[in-house]
RNA sequence: GCGGGCGUGGUGGAAUGGUAGACACACCGGACUUAAAAUCCGGAGGGGGUAUCCCCGUGCGGGUUCGAGUCCCGCCGCCCGCACCA
């Protein structure tokens, strides 16, 4: 055995067999260990996985398997967001039934997983396009109706033309559909709503409580719930039409209230639209301010555009004061209450907006060290700045800060019924409606008589029709013949089903409680899902730092509500690891090359490529996240097929801290599968020493000591890393001790049998520091040392605390904090006695030269400072 | 514009305020080999000196400290998120 290479081709598949036979990672609800449940983001099954995946379900797979190690009882479970447009547009590309799509590129993925010998549980296998899966979504939806969390309303909605179908705001980036990339048009719909924006504040409150998620999510999320607190009034409105007499504004900057010179509304406001009935004029004003782009570089460019109603407001503190009212495009109706106030001195928009239509500016407040009034700049300091107000509700020429004068008017206008304080959010509801057949049918029937009425529990699921086509563009479940026609469970009469279904975030907002009673006959079962939740860490990719985390939190609550769990936070730990990149190559043409078909030379510091079959010269290009427009991506299984599963993973764990980015090198990869090799030799020299010596204890000599300490040194910092979630400091300490356990190897056969004793105590350990990252090279170490058992169930080798600490220590000494030498002593030698030795030394009585030092500072078993 | 993060050798990156550059990749030299691959041993931040050694060095400029990559202040550069949010 010695001496032959370690063969991943062979040893991989049969690892995978053992551990799947012998249920290595089933993990049982009735386990009365303490639990633990580690989770990756799920896939959306495209077809294949990539190098992200790999990366992403390899730490998970350190974490699960050292936690197994612990004697934790590990839930680690796998499943498929598996809804999706994707699958319909493959199903209109290749005439196939998108569920067949879905099916296929399953299959494909689970087999891929399998090869990466992940620790997996697949007995609790999900996939959300099943109704055994999504009829307890529908269930939930109806109690969540039930429970006054879901709303339909009448919406204006972003509408993707080339996907046609509505886009949650947050699948809108820079104004265009987040999967199709065309530009967003607004319409007109009803939909479904779940009333998030009702639990703003909770979520926002709730993010204080996780401490272990990224503070970059947290403020994400933050922003994104958008809090801000602010006064709101009501202007009068002379010669309004009926019904409009009162306008609704919110401000945050109560303090400017002296200084407004005009108010405007958004174009869709009510108001507007009331305007327009009778006005062509008005009309034609607001259709052009919905036409405008909402991309950023439309807004950055954009003008500011104002119609000048003829209408007047009165101040709500001053009936006699009257501003005039126009319709403005940068006045937003889906934030406060689609009505402002407009301060031109103290608001760049307002001021460019006055300067625009000759509106007076009113200078509220100014520096403290200058009289100016604002120009073509508005003067808006942070709030926290003393400026002198000139020109407000209280004393003039007051200094004070800006958030002080708006706490004093804020309160002025509560105490005269002028306004009141308001707390405003950015979040709004989560539209939930998807005019598309490949997701989970909203469980609702709309009767002219009874109106519309969740379909009874009895009746679930509501199964989504096989026999569809694809024909015509939009919802294929809608041109159904006849699926949406049923009887209404109340009056018998003819009602139709709703054909809208739901946004597939729904879907992926609960998996996780799932995977902890995935048979269950009820959406969870209670006691089950509250002993394993929250999910200890979770892990996956910082794009989902909004929409899919915030959902869930959601939904947690809302779950909670309708008593399907406990908890209101689904996810304790969060990482959000880095993306993989690799090199970009351009032939000469301007064409991307893929790393495959390219040949890379190096001479000295040079690297040059060319094209293996055409040999014309390729460009090397910047580092890019591996993706198929720029062909820079590598195909795990052939990583697999030629290096083995464990060296991709053991790569992709090493070199970059897993919250940055890294880059996929053949070099990195190389390195990783020699190491690999390197164990193997180690282990398998180790084996053949044993064969010969016997590794009989005794007293260790100064060798095998440092050995054993080497040991168990790299196994309590190797714990604490993986705990830390911190592989590639993990990685670097394997790589230490490997290279203590070589030499010491070497040192061997003409040493004492206590060396033996140390080398072979080393080798077992490092094989079990390796087993999360490289789990099939470790089951196949262990058999070759004679182990029993497999190592995937040994426990997390114990840590001797004595051989920790060192008796002696090495201190630097510092002469003036330059580093001058070093002086080792007795660990916890009192500073005193360092300094007497310190000071007999000769190399440090030359660098004093025959002065006597000023000062000496000495931190124990740390440094030596002296100072002349 | 607002918010968050980062800046260390040729490269990825280590470093509770205490020996900067662990570990790896790439590179160079040596051993083994007919040769190559593989492997093993060694070298290496920059500059100077035959050795022991000395000077400089963590984006730039200040500061705190016996001591700063790390803390504070002010810049510069890059990355990410949000954004006509009143």
């Amino acid at each position: 055995m010695s001496g032959e290479r370690y063969n991943p081709r062979e040893m991989e598949p049969r690892w995978q067999k053992v551990w799947d036979e012998n249920q290595s990672f089933v993990s049982r609800n009735d386990d009365p260990r303490e639990p633990y449940y580690v989770l990756e983001m799920f896939p959306y099954p495209s077809g294949r996985i990539h190098m992200g995946h790999v990366r992403n379900y390899a730490m998970g797979d350190v974490v699960a398997r050292y936690q197994r190690a612990r004697g934790k009882n590990v839930l680690h479970p796998m499943g498929w967001d598996a809804f999706g447009l994707p699958a319909e547009n493959a199903a209109i590309e290749r005439k196939t039934h998108p569920g067949t799509w879905t099916r296929q590129n399953i299959a494909a993925m689970k087999a891929q997983l399998k090869s990466m010998g992940l620790a997996i549980d697949w007995t609790r296998e999900i996939a959300t396009c099943e109704p055994e899966y999504y009829q307890h979504q529908q269930s939930m939806f109806i109690d969540m109706m039930e429970a006054g969390l879901v709303t339909r309303k009448q919406s204006k909605v972003n509408w993707d033309p080339v996907d046609m179908t509505v886009l949650a705001n947050e699948q809108v980036v820079d104004g265009r559909g987040w999967r199709s990339g065309a530009v967003v048009e607004q319409r007109e719909l009803t939909q479904w709503f779940f009333k998030i924006s009702d639990m703003a504040e909770e979520l926002l409150a709730g993010l204080d409580g996780l401490t272990e998620w990224p503070e970059k999510v947290r403020v994400m999320q933050r922003n994104w719930i958008g809090k801000s607190q602010g006064l709101a009034f009501d202007f009068g409105v002379n010669g309004a039409p009926q019904g409009f007499e009162r306008l609704p504004v919110y401000t945050t900057r109560p303090d400017t209230m002296r200084g407004p010179t005009f108010a405007a509304i958004a174009a869709d406001h009510p108001l507007a639209k009331a305007l327009a009935e009778g006005n062509a004029e008005i009309a034609a004003f607001n259709k052009l301010c919905q036409q405008t782009g909402t991309s950023a570089e439309a807004l950055e460019t954009a003008e500011k555009l104002g119609f000048d109603t003829g209408l007047k407001v009165t101040h709500p503190a001053d009936p006699n004061w009257e501003l005039p009212l126009f319709i403005a495009n940068f006045v937003l109706m889906d934030y406060g209450t689609g009505a402002i106030i407009g301060c031109p001195a103290h608001d760049q928009r307002d001021l460019d907006f006055a300067r625009k239509y000759g509106l007076p500016v009113i200078d509220v407040y100014k520096p403290l060290d200058s009289d100016e009034g604002v120009a073509d700049e508005a003067y808006s300091p942070p709030k926290t700045q003393t400026v002198r107000y000139v020109q407000w509700f209280g004393e003039t020429g007051a200094e004070l800060t800006v958030q002080e004068a708006m706490d004093q008017t804020l309160a002025l206008f509560e105490a005269n019924g002028w306004g009141r304080a308001q707390t405003q959010y950015r979040l709004r509801d989560w539209g939930v409606s998807r005019q598309r057949y490949w997701g989970c049918p909203i469980p609702v029937i709309h009767c002219e008589v009874c109106g519309t009425i969740p379909v009874p529990k009895k009746d679930l699921p509501v199964v989504l029709p096989e026999d569809v086509s694809f024909d015509k563009p939009g919802n294929a479940l809608d041109h159904h013949p006849t699926w949406k026609r049923i009887n209404c469970p109340q009056c018998g009469g003819a009602a139709r089903r709703e054909t809208d279904t739901m946004d597939t975030f729904v879907d992926s907002s609960w998996y996780y409680t799932r995977f902890t009673a995935p048979d269950a006959a009820t959406p969870t079962i209670p006691d089950v899902a509250n002993r394993w939740l929250p999910v200890d860490q979770y892990i996956g990719g910082v794009e989902h730092a909004i929409l899919h985390l915030l959902y869930s939190r959601y939904f947690t609550r809302a779950m909670k509500a309708t008593g399907h769990v406990s908890h209101e936070e689904p996810f304790k730990g969060l990482f959000t690891q880095g993306m993989v990149t690799h090199e970009t190559y351009k032939a000469p043409t301007g064409e991307w090359v893929a790393p495959a078909d390219i040949l890379i030379e190096t001479t000295g510091d040079t690297r040059t490529a060319r094209h293996i079959q055409s040999g014309q010269p390729i460009t090397i290009g910047s580092i890019e996240k591996m993706s198929k427009s720029k062909k820079n991506v590598v195909d795990p299984d052939e990583i697999v097929a030629t290096y083995g599963a464990d060296t991709a993973r053991w790569f992709m764990l090493s070199d970059s801290p897993p919250e940055r980015d890294v880059q996929w090198t053949e070099a990195g990869v190389e390195g990783a599968s020699r190491f690999q090799q390197r164990v193997w030799r180690l282990v398998g020299e180790t084996a053949e020493l044993l064969k010969q010596g016997d590794g009989a204890s005794g007293t260790d000599d100064a060798e095998a000591l440092a050995v054993r300490k080497a040991v168990h040194r790299a196994v309590h910092n190797v714990g604490a890393d993986i705990e830390g979630l911190r592989f590639n400091r993990a990685v670097a300490q394997i790589y230490e001790l490997t290279n203590t356990l070589v030499r010491a190897a070497g040192l061997v056969s003409a040493a004492p049998a206590q060396r033996l004793a140390a080398l072979a105590e080393g080798v077992e350990r490092l094989i079990q520091l390796i087993a999360p990252m490289m789990p099939h090279l470790a089951e196949t170490c262990w058999e070759a040392l004679g182990k029993s058992g497999l190592v995937a169930d040994a426990p997390w080798p114990a840590v001797d605390a004595a051989l920790l600490v060192d008796d002696t220590v090495t201190m630097p000494i510092q002469v003036n904090g330059k580093r001058r030498g070093e002086i080792t002593v007795s660990k916890g030698m009192e500073a005193k006695a360092v300094e007497a030795l310190v000071l007999s030394m000769d190399e440090i009585a030359r660098m004093l030269d025959g002065k006597s030092p000023k000062k000496i500072v000495i931190v124990p078993d740390r440094i030596v400072n002296v100072v002349v």
